[in-house]
RNA sequence: GCGCCUAUAGCUCAAUUGGAUAGAGCGUCGGGCUUCGAACCCGAAGGUUGGGGGUUCGAGACCCUCUAGGCGCGCCA
């Protein structure tokens, strides 16, 4: 369902449409449809602007090698007649054409907002992409998750709550990596630990994984299994610890992710996709598409028939797959059930494998279904001194500690609010200090201020209330500072279904923050509660409404809206 | 050597995807509570958007080039 705010610009903008093709020439208008430059109308930055512009004059000049201003005149000349709630309608060099709507346009809004509630702003922008399948952290497990992990995860899970609230089918899944020989070393390097404990000093193995927290796997394996393993068969034993330790890992890692206020709807195993065939079924699916080939005894992808630089190999030589094969079978396995787009979250470490990413999918018939993002580089410090996140060197900084040291809120914050292609710096010393401090608080300060002013009014003004929940003196609204708040507001939707077009959700943060900047200067030259009653539900209306909206807002983002603070 | 990402105020980052005078937070300086929450508001200082060239009515954004940083380039995962 449309807001009617989306209804009447887009009305707007067809009027103007009408408008500019009668200004069109014969030969463009008789032509193709890029002869004439759709209307596109954005909210002015500038309050001198009007409420709304749009610069199509300007593009319509340069196609039609006509005098911009002259083109913007006209489109103004015929005045507001046909224009559904424009107040005034006029055109500014060099060829700006500006929209300024009534006042009941605008109470319009809040009203709307008081009846839709946690529903305003949701659209059906992104319905034709889904169903969509995004896949992050997708973390070995090997170990606690680290930070670069929170990262990806906040942007992750932020990511589909606003495909969904823009109208897409979407859900989220991670894969877990627990194949190939990485387990062996995680076993090998949990033996170790388990060894040592037991009296019998072994040291992590070179190429193993060194971090203190598979001690305490190892304490959880001596109370489940004693010293049964200290002279065990060698195979048998490392299948049995490899597993141990992975659903432990894996366990832990769901626990830190679920603080995090990221949940999935799907986990899948590598190692599933082993043993149930699933990868020699989606090989011969390719061989029987064609886009293998055999050479000095391995079996490769075809990669470079679908622009990938060189070809792959799926099959080594001594018959063992790569792991390219399990992500063959695992994105054959997505489309298989039902998902018609691929989102999936790399670290940036992985860029080099989209080509490659791309290429399988199209090879498994479904070109252009799969859309990589990269979630950059996450590089840390403490004051002046770098850290490293090497798990294999053993120093980490895990997500669990990054929440324990500035919490979740301002956490998923600090990572949501800059957008994904960003190479942040993680400033530990300075995230603790300045958690205090956090941008966060800001918003969350405007729902709790909100809150206590509803509270004060239900307890003095009860009836007053009720007036303001039914939005009955709307048309009140006036003020500079409410129409600048109002129209925040009424941008919600809009400003949601893009930060999901664009897969950046530092959009809704940057939305957040400006919309309680909003609420606050309001707050500071308003009073809510005063001697005229009308305008007093008026602008308790208006907190409502903000106190939603902000609500929404901060849910995308997994934030909470505090009532106290 | 090739490829991808990045370079914007002292620091950390935005900029409605090519639009009007490049904006926030932190930090610095100066104001504002007798009244709904001062975790707030108002103001000031701070910029050749890494350098150079180009595209056009218009470029922080697009193209070329140079510089600097990060990452990747395996029959590893």
């Amino acid at each position: 369902m449309e807001d009617r705010y989306q209804a009447l610009l887009t009305a707007v903008a067809q009027a103007l449409d009408q408008r500019l093709q009668g200004l069109a020439p014969a030969s463009a208008a008789a032509g193709t449809h890029d002869g004439i430059p759709r209307v596109v109308l954005t909210p002015a930055r500038d309050a001198r602007h009007g409420d709304f512009a749009t610069p199509v004059a300007l593009a319509a000049a340069k196609i039609w090698k006509r005098n911009p201003l002259e083109i913007a005149r006209a489109l103004a000349e015929a005045g507001t007649q046909g224009l559904p709630e424009v107040a005034r309608i006029e055109a500014a060099p060099p060829g700006f054409v500006n929209v300024t709507m009534t006042g009941s346009f605008w109470s319009g809004v809040v009203r709307e907002v008081l009846e839709r509630g946690e529903d305003f702003g949701k659209s059906t922008a992104l319905a034709s992409l889904g169903p969509v399948l995004v896949e992050f952290v997708s973390a070995n497990p090997t170990g606690p998750l680290v930070v670069v992990q929170g990262r990806s995860s906040a942007l992750g899970s932020s990511l589909v709550a606003m495909l969904r609230f823009a109208g897409a089918e979407a859900a989220s899944e991670t894969y877990v990596n627990d194949a190939g020989a990485q387990l062996d070393r995680l076993a090998d390097s949990l033996f170790a630990r388990y060894a040592t404990l037991l009296g019998r000093p072994t040291p992590v193995p070179e190429d193993g994984y060194p971090g203190e927290y598979l001690v305490d796997v190892a304490r959880a394996l001596i109370q489940r299994d004693g010293e049964r393993w200290l002279d065990a068969d060698a195979n048998e034993r490392r299948r049995a610890l490899g597993r141990f330790a992975r659903d432990l890992i894996v366990e832990q890692q769901r626990q830190d992710l679920e603080r995090f206020r990221v949940r999935f709807d799907t986990w899948v195993s590598e190692a599933t996709l082993h043993e149930s065939g699933a990868i020699a079924r989606t090989l011969e699916q390719l061989r029987a598409s064609g886009h293998v080939y055999e050479q000095d005894g391995a079996l490769w992808l075809r990669a470079t028939a679908f622009g990938d630089e060189k070809d792959r190999v799926l099959v080594r030589s001594d018959g063992r797959p790569t792991y390219l094969a399990a992500d063959a079978a695992y994105h054959a396995d997505k489309l298989r059930r039902g998902y018609r787009y691929l989102i999936d979250i790399l670290g940036p470490d992985h860029h080099g494998y989209i080509a490659r990413l791309n290429a399988l999918v199209a090879a498994l018939g479904h070109p252009g279904a799969l859309e990589v993002l990269i979630a950059q580089h996450v590089t840390l410090k403490r004051g002046e001194e770098k850290v490293s996140m090497s798990k294999r060197a053993g120093e980490l900084v895990t997500l669990r500690e990054v929440i324990e040291q500035v919490g979740v809120d301002a956490a998923r914050f600090y990572f949501i609010n800059r957008s994904p292609e960003s190479h942040l710096v993680f400033d530990l010393a300075l995230a603790v200090e300045q958690s205090a401090n956090n941008p966060v608080y800001y918003v969350q300060y405007g729902h709790a201020r909100i809150a206590s002013i509803l509270r004060k009014a239900a307890a003095s003004h009860g009836s007053l209330l009720e007036r303001a929940q039914a939005g009955r003196d709307v048309e009140r609204l006036g003020h500079a500072r409410e129409i600048a708040l109002i129209r925040r507001l009424a941008d919600f939707g809009r400003t949601v279904a893009s930060a999901a077009q664009a897969r950046a959700p530092h959009r809704v943060a940057e939305y957040a923050l400006d919309l309680a900047a909003g609420f606050h200067t309001f707050y500071t030259d308003c009073v809510v509660l005063g001697e005229d009653e009308g305008l007093s539900s008026a602008r308790l209306s208006l907190c409502l409404a903000t106190k939603t909206v902000l609500a929404s807002a901060l849910g995308l983002l997994g934030v909470t809206a505090p009532e106290h603070m």
